[in-house]
RNA sequence: CGGGGAGUGGCUCAGCCUGGUAGAGCACCUGGUUCGGGACCAGGGGGUCGGAGGUUCAAAUCCUCUCUCCCCGACCA
């Protein structure tokens, strides 16, 4: 048994002023971390025990599809080279040299040091399916750490990669994850969400991340309380409500509009609702080219929107194949629209594709730099909208998408919201913060591919091998498990990841009998397999109960008063219900009340 | 990187505007009284006020530079 009073377990009676949300200001006072620099962070006695339980729970159930492994956290460039995300992962990553010069990373995830393996050893089809794992610190160099542990710069990582030799295997293995990750998180007893992911533009054709709604999240999730629909923000679709358009069978026409910029100011101004108007949004899609000016090739991107949606920006992404994109620059616009911002439409703009004037000579020459016109699908079908005239102070009326202007594509760009109808049932979606602990990820080829791994098929044939990816932050199911289970006086852990099961108290260690009793109970607990905390400190009962209540254990004894009569009292944390047991009894009630 | 806030004993903070012997509460050490929800009394230890430079007879306080941390945004395979 551990004996508090020999222990390093530093609380806090007030939490350091720099502490916002809950799980990092509770890891602080109970002692459980400490802060070392921005994003990095000690894990003292019960920090590192919970993780460790954690982790146990992780490698018992990842051991049931997979393999461990250990790999280096210190990568060399040349890995990192070979499968292009030494540039691509730019300041993110932590990059050092080592006395001869050569390049070196610390590594953000492992892919590339697992597919080196594949290449270097796999050969034969009949090596497959593999499932590799590693439970590890990871780094990034995060631009923003923050919130504690949620996001930081070392952290640890469960991270596993499945190898098939086609995409039936690798749907087995992913659903293998999809299982394992659950059995995961249901012992750790999370209420977690299943969502749909973005899948990123390379070849994810699926993904799920695994999420805790919680205000500390950075994601944003929308779900379905009828049919079970969720998914992140980033991919999430509804229906929408049929908008009402505006009367007539009128051609496009100028109206004079002084002075009005904004959708609101346009709408007010017309009497009509920001669901009649066309959202012109003005992007220029960055690539890297030698060959262009300063090494860069833009291309302008527009999209047009209803008046009262936003923009999704994962959603360009994937449209955009990956590339990156940025807002355009006012002398961008005059250049491509001829016009201020502010009166900004599609018609009469010369597009990659549709039926619009191909403006100049130049630009017929530049038929790679044409603009990409992008219409979200709520837009489709509409008629008599009002938009900018690409003339300042003017927009114009009666604008139908498919007569007056042609996007290159329509395709759905918005960002669902909040009563929007589910994409499923329809019933009204909820959209709400939450924070990924686990992500499932096909990732296709780019990895093999790039990196040269092959194995011999059965005809002999050289085939590359398909993979996925699977993370856990494994600190993430801590911080999460702490924000959904908190209150003023601390917070409680599911017994599976609790540092321990149950701290039991003696009010008065003077009173050498109550002491007596708590280890005698102790040793009890321990022989049914429970961990035990004793706290047999001399402080006044006030203290050791704040303190109890504080670090997360599940249980608490009070040995005290009730001695006298035979009697202990059991307390569960997390409803604060106390119920007295006879001392001799208490295995039993152990039993029972660890068995529910 | 843009915006905002903060660095004074282990923690929470006051003092700064208006320059003049560094403070409080909690924590810690000693003794005593207490002992079922963060006790009380008495005594005690601990801070080059983030760092550098400057102004001044004198700087925690004013000026310049800089470092660090937190929050919002941007970013986030």
């Amino acid at each position: 048994m551990h004996r508090w009073s020999q222990l390093f377990i530093p609380t806090l009676r007030e939490a350091p002023a720099d502490a916002e949300v809950a799980s990092h200001k509770y890891l602080i006072r109970a002692g459980y971390i400490r802060q070392l620099a921005a994003g990095l962070y000690s894990y003292l006695f019960l920090g590192q025990r919970a993780i460790l339980r954690i982790t146990a729970i992780v490698r018992e159930e990842m051991n049931r599809i997979g393999q461990e492994f250990y790999l280096p956290a210190l990568h060399p460039r040349e890995v990192w080279e070979a499968s292009g995300r030494w540039s691509v992962m730019g300041d993110n990553m932590f990059r050092l040299k080592d006395r001869g010069g050569r390049d070196l990373c610390l590594g953000m995830t492992h892919e590339e040091i697992m597919t080196e393996i594949a290449r270097k050893e796999l050969r034969s089809y009949k090596q497959l399916p593999q499932i590799w794992y590693q439970i590890q610190s990871k780094f990034r160099d995060e631009p923003r750490p923050k919130s504690g542990l949620i996001r930081v710069r070392q952290f640890t990582m469960k991270d596993s990669y499945s190898f098939d030799i086609d995409a039936a295997g690798l749907d087995v293995s992913y659903q293998k994850h999809y299982e394992t990750y659950r059995r995961i998180f249901d012992r750790c007893g999370l209420k977690y969400a299943v969502v749909e992911a973005h899948s990123g533009a390379m070849g994810g054709s699926q993904s799920h991340e695994f999420m805790v709604m919680s205000d500390a999240g950075e994601d944003m999730v929308a779900s379905c309380s009828k049919c079970g629909y969720a998914a992140n923000l980033e991919k999430a679709t509804s229906q929408l409500a049929p908008a009402e358009d505006l009367p007539g069978d009128g051609k496009p026409e100028e109206v004079h509009t002084p002075g009005m910029k904004t959708i609101e100011e346009v709408a007010k101004f017309l009497g009509v609702s920001p669901t009649q108007k066309i959202k012109t949004l003005a992007y220029m899609q960055v690539e890297a080219d030698p060959k262009a000016p300063g090494g860069k090739k833009t291309r302008p991107v527009i999209v047009l929107l209803r008046g009262d949606h936003s923009l999704n920006e994962a959603k360009l992404t994937t449209v955009l194949g990956g590339k990156e994109f940025r807002p355009m620059q006012a002398d961008e616009i005059e250049r491509v629209f001829r016009s201020p911002a502010g009166y900004l439409g599609p018609v009469k703009l010369p597009a990659s594709s549709g039926g619009g004037d191909i403006g100049s000579h130049t630009q017929k020459l530049l038929l790679d730099s044409l603009p990409l016109l992008f219409a979200d699908t709520a837009l489709k079908g509409r008629k008599n909208l009002i938009t900018g005239a690409n003339k300042e102070n003017y927009h114009l009326r009666n604008v139908t998408p498919g007569r007056d202007f042609y996007p290159t594509e329509w395709i759905d760009l918005r960002n669902a919201s909040a009563e929007e109808g589910c994409p499923n049932c329809g019933h009204p979606l909820e959209v709400g913060k939450a924070m990924e602990i686990g992500h499932i990820f096909k990732l296709g080829y780019k990895y093999s591919k790039s990196m040269g791994a092959t194995v011999l098929d059965k005809d002999g044939k050289e085939v590359a091998p398909i993979m996925g990816s699977y993370g856990i932050g494994i600190e993430r199911i801590l911080t999460s498990a702490i924000e959904q289970n908190n209150d003023q006086d601390g917070f409680w852990l599911s017994r599976s990841i609790a540092p321990f099961d149950v701290v039991i108290t003696p009010t008065n260690v003077n009173e050498g009998s109550l002491l007596q009793t708590a280890e005698h109970i102790a040793r009890q607990l321990e022989g049914i397999g429970l961990s035990v905390l004793l706290d047999d400190r001399d402080e006044r009962p006030g203290v050791k109960f704040k303190d109890a209540d504080l670090v997360g254990i599940p249980f608490r004894i009070n040995v005290g008063k009730k001695v006298t009569e035979g009697k202990v009292e059991v307390v569960t944390r997390s409803t604060r219900q106390s119920q007295d047991a006879n001392i001799p009894e208490i295995e039993g009630h152990f039993r029972q009340l660890t068995q529910s």
